[in-house]
DNA sequence: ACATTAATGTGGT
DNA sequence: ACCACATTAATGT
């Protein structure tokens, strides 16, 4: 699988300018919504969930993210608190660097503050692929909305062979459906042949 | 090794 | 979409 690095920063460069290591365990907050944003986060092994909760009390994900992606960052240009939380999924390693170093980082290293435009259009991109495929009320076009985008983010190209390593819940805590709708729709296109499932495990 | 929890899959409303 | 339940997989102690 290819590894995408959006944000990813050497950490030798993060720690000159005072990043510190930090390890969480699985279901560890990061932070929770309406904290302040003060630092840069970068996972150095593991995984986290971006979420929020309705006024329903349902969850929904806003992103997952894993090794050598940054989260926390958007914010950091603004003065807000942060409208998501971020847990640990699995035990995380990352590196943390307060704003104000991160700010003198990004003014001494102009190529990083390029990197980190590409790093928005991406997240940008994201959203609104999620966005548009979200307006249907077709779950398999929801569903297609996702995987194409996860396959052309993370996968070399190849024929149904991009392993989605997602739960059918997560996957329907990012679309916005319910987990049987999702296996629904996923054994659905497999008897269309648009992606095959190999003992549960999702190849696109 | 066993108990508990989470994920998956099905059928019915 | 929602609910209830059976089966299976993962996790905790």
């Amino acid at each position: 699988m290819k590894t995408i690095s959006c944000m990813n920063i050497n950490p030798e460069l993060l720690y000159i300018y005072g990043g510190e290591d930090r390890s969480y365990n699985s279901k560890d907050y990061v932070y929770r919504e309406g904290d302040p944003a003060l630092y840069y986060y970068q996972i150095v092994k593991g995984r986290v969930k971006q979420n929020s909760y309705n006024e329903e009390g349902k969850e929904f994900i806003h992103n997952i993210l894993g090794e050598n992606q940054s989260f926390g960052e958007p914010m950091l240009f603004l003065e807000e608190h942060y409208i998501m939380n971020t847990v640990c999924l699995t035990s995380v390693e990352l590196i943390r660097l307060s704003k104000n170093n991160f700010m003198e980082l990004l003014e001494k290293n102009p190529k990083l503050c390029q990197e980190m435009n590409a790093c928005f259009s991406q997240r940008i991109y994201f959203k609104e692929i999620m966005l548009q495929s979200m307006s249907s009320q077709n779950p398999i076009l929801r569903l297609k909305g996702l995987l194409n985008y996860l396959k052309s983010y993370y996968a070399e190209d190849c024929e149904q062979c991009f392993h989605v390593e997602f739960t059918r819940q997560q996957i329907a805590n990012l679309t916005g459906l319910r987990v049987e709708t999702v296996i629904r729709a996923l054994k659905k296109m497999e008897k269309q042949g648009e992606l095959k499932i190999d003992n549960r495990k999702i190849l696109y």
